[in-house]
DNA sequence: ATTAAAATCAATCGATTGATTGACTTTTGC
DNA sequence: GCAAAAGTCAATCAATCGATTGATTTTAAT
C-alpha cells in the first residue's frame, strides 16, 4: 500500500525541518520532497504552521509511547505511599537511561531530536504546541521523581529547577555532538559510547542526590 | 560626538539578531533602525553575513574583555607548576560566578548573551567564527582548570567533557528563563536568585570534583 | 450510473528578501 | 581650492517566500 499524500508530507516535513530548522524551511521543498503539489500543505494542515505544529504533535506521540511503554508506569508508582525513595531513585535511573538513548541514539528517529531541540532552543509560534503535549508531562513526572527519591528534602521547585539542568545536560549530548565526538576522539555513538554516557548523567544525578541524603 | 554609520549599524544589528535571529532578520529592518541606507551593510561589511560575523567577533571581544579583566590570568595560574589543585578548584568557581553572571544577569548586555546562544544551538555559516574568538579559548582553559583541580585524575578528554556539560547547565538558565522564573515563583534574576543559581551550578561542580578525590 | 466530495494540479498572486546600481553629497589630503 | 576618496541615497533588481486560485481528476456513496 502507497502512503497517502498527508502521511507522506508529514514525513518530508519532519525531515526538512530537522535539517533546517521551521523559519529556514520552505514549504516547495517540502511538497517537491513529498511528491506532492504544494496546495496539499494549506489543504491538510492549513498551511506551514499547521503542517509543522502537527509534526511536533507526531513527535510528542512518538516519545510518550516510547516512555510509555519501557517504563513500569510512574505515575501509579508515585501515588504509591509505600513506594521507598530507593524505589523512586531506581525509577529515575532507569528512566535516564532511557532518555539518554532516545535522545542520543537511534532508538528514536533522529530527525524527531533535532526537530524537538530545535524548537526547545529557539521557541517560536508552535512552542506552546510542544510544552503542553511533551515537555510539561514528562517535567512534571521526572520532577516528581526526584522530590520521591530525596524523600521529600528537596521541595518541588527545586527539583524542578534540577530537572530543566538534567535534561540540559542529556540535550548537550546530541546538541553538541560533533563536538563531543571530536574532542574525544569517538566516531559516533556506539552501544560502548551509550554506556559511557548515561554512566556519567547518572553519576552527576547520584552526586546531586546525594546531598539530600541523612 | 554623533556615531558613526557603521557603529551604529553594528549595534543595531545585535540588537535585531538578538530578538529574532540571523535567518529571520532582514538587513531593511537594522538598516532603518540604524537610520542608515541598506547599500550601507554592503559598503561597510560586505552583506548580511559580514555585519552578522562583525556582531559575533564584537561579544566575542566584550566577553573575553570581562573574564580577563575579573579573574587573575588563569593562563599564567595553570603554567606555574607550584599551583595546587585546590587553588585551581577554588579559580574555578571564581570563573564559573563570573560566567553565571556574565551569563545571566546585566553585566553583559543582555542581547550579547541571546546573540551567543542562538548561534550556539543553532550553528550556521558563522558558528566558526563564534568558535575561533570565544568559544574555543573559554572551553580550553576552563577544562585545563578541570584538570588541575583534579590533580591530574581526571584526563583532559573527560574534563572537556564536563566543561561541556557545565557549560550547558548555565546556558540552560538563560535559554529557559522564562520557564524557570514561572516554575520557581521568581520575577527575575536579581542579587538573591543570581546567588542561588550560582551555588547551585558550583554544588554541582563540587559534588562532581569529589568523585575524583582520594 | 450519477453525483457530491476529496484530492491533485499548473499557474500565479502579492509580499519580502538581500543585493546592486548609478547619481549625488560630504569629507579628506595636499 | 580642488581632486580623489568616502559616504549616502532612492530606485530597482532577481530570487524566493507562503498562499491562493480555478480547473481537472479521482474516489466514494447511493
Amino acid at each position: 500500500m502507497v502512503k497517502g499524500s498527508q502521511q507522506r508530507l508529514l514525513e518530508k516535513a519532519k525531515h526538512a525541518f530537522a535539517l533546517n530548522g521551521y523559519q529556514a524551511t520552505a514549504t516547495r521543498d517540502i511538497a517537491s520532497a513529498a511528491k506532492v503539489n504544494i496546495s496539499a500543505i494549506t489543504y491538510y494542515f492549513g498551511g506551514k504552521l499547521g503542517l509543522y505544529r502537527a509534526v511536533l504533535q507526531d513527535i510528542a506521540k512518538r516519545v510518550l509511547l516510547e516512555l510509555d511503554d519501557k517504563i513500569v508506569s510512574v505515575q501509579t508508582l508515585l501515588s504509591d505511599e509505600n513506594t521507598t525513595p530507593e524505589q523512586a531513585e531506581k525509577l529515575l535511573y532507569e528512566r535516564i537511561s532511557i532518555l539518554c538513548s532516545l535522545i542520543c541514539s537511534r532508538r528514536l528517529p533522529s530527525e524527531d531530536v533535532a526537530v524537538f531541540l530545535h524548537e526547545y532552543f529557539v521557541p517560536g509560534e508552535a512552542f506552546d504546541t510542544l510544552y503542553q503535549e511533551l515537555i510539561s508531562p514528562v517535567y512534571t513526572l521526572t520532577a516528581a521523581l526526584i522530590v520521591k527519591a530525596t524523600d521529600n528534602r528537596l521541595d518541588h521547585e527545586s527539583a524542578t529547577l534540577y530537572t530543566i539542568q538534567l535534561f540540559a545536560e542529556m540535550f548537550v549530548f546530541r546538541s553538541r555532538k560533533q563536538f563531543i565526538l571530536q574532542q574525544l576522539n569517538w566516531t559516533d555513538y556506539g552501544e560502548k559510547e551509550m554506556t559511557k554516557i548515561t554512566d556519567v548523567v547518572i553519576s552527576h544525578t547520584r552526586a546531586f542526590l546525594n546531598l539530600y541524603k541523612k
